[in-house]
DNA sequence: AAGAGGCCCTGATAGC
DNA sequence: TGCTATCAGGGCCTCT
């Protein structure tokens, strides 16, 4: 599911509801995640006050009120749903909390608060909640990824640097966190499009006029996708279960057959696996 | 060292 | 209806 654009959704949702509030319980179903969930992980959060909902590439960091961290990796599958106490019901457990079409199957994990609770689903638990102490460790964990595309570090020197007497085609650089992080399968597809760039192309080969069109089509192509709410193919939804709309401007993913949408282009969208994952490219104008 | 490939896991869908 | 195969938006590990 999610890429930066989806992880930004989820965040800003999260920071508007939970901000200044004391985490009252922690439900934890199955622990086992892509990392498992330590036994004091419980203990460790509740109690805590959130002070900060921050992100950095497709991680949302939880930030407490005594400087340590919860980090959440939605990996491909895991969604967020913040369900409201029903007044109601405060009688009967057993619909505690409103929830309009709340999955029932793989909750993982419960974050409770006063008067809400954010609920963790992930049926592939690809994802992952990870501690972190304090703000040393933070910084630590992701200095090995690479700038987001809005960060000045991205720039023309960086990318022509990095890409000298690299063979590895530009799709796959894209995916790689560790040269430009956020980016995923879907907005690689796209951002490419935008550069009439093809995907294959290997990454010295690729000219500086051709690395400035990424480094605007990449700020591009995301921060349209935030403003629509994210993209929702198969199982991505915002925290109050509702879809994004930036699916709807694809370009070329999952447009395989279908005419490109670049005006006077004759071209037809082709479907590619480039190190098994899908690849969406115009046959005619990423040449 | 760079780069390709496998693997973690469940669910939806297609084909027989 | 019910099998099996294939494919999913990520990232880490291993092998060459």
């Amino acid at each position: 599911m999610p890429e930066l654009p989806e992880v930004e959704i989820v965040r800003q949702s999260l920071l508007k509801k939970i901000k200044q509030k004391k985490v009252k319980n922690v439900l934890v179903r199955n622990r086992n995640l892509r990392l498992k969930i330590p036994l004091y992980f419980v203990g460790f959060i509740k109690g805590q006050k959130i002070i900060d909902v921050k992100r950095f590439s497709k991680y949302i960091i939880f930030c407490f009120s005594n400087f340590s961290y919860c980090l959440l990796h939605l990996g491909m599958s895991g969604t967020i749903h913040i369900v409201n106490k029903c007044k109601k019901n405060l009688f009967t457990n057993a619909s505690f909390y409103s929830s309009p079409k709340l999955p029932k199957k793989h909750n993982h994990v419960e974050i409770i608060f006063k008067d809400l609770k954010v609920i963790y689903n992930d049926p592939r638990r690809f994802g992952f909640f990870q501690i972190i102490k304090n703000s040393k460790l933070l910084k630590k964990r992701f200095v090995r990824l690479g700038p987001e595309p809005f960060q000045s570090e991205f720039n023309l020197d960086y990318i022509r640097s990095f890409f000298i007497g690299k063979k590895k085609n530009i799709k796959n650089f894209l995916l790689d966190q560790n040269f430009v992080s956020g980016i995923g399968n879907i907005y690689a597809s796209e951002i490419l499009f935008l550069s009439k760039i093809n995907p294959q192309k290997k990454a010295h080969l690729i000219k500086e006029n051709d690395c400035k069109k990424i480094i605007i089509n990449a700020k591009k192509v995301l921060f349209r996708a935030i403003k629509k709410g994210g993209s929702s193919i198969r199982d991505f939804k915002n925290t109050l279960g509702k879809e994004g709309n930036f699916q709807k401007d694809f370009n070329v993913y999952e447009r395989n057959g279908l005419r490109c949408k670049r005006f006077g282009c004759k071209g037809i969208i082709q479907k590619k696996f480039i190190s098994n994952r899908s690849t969406y490219f115009c046959n005619i104008c990423q040449l």
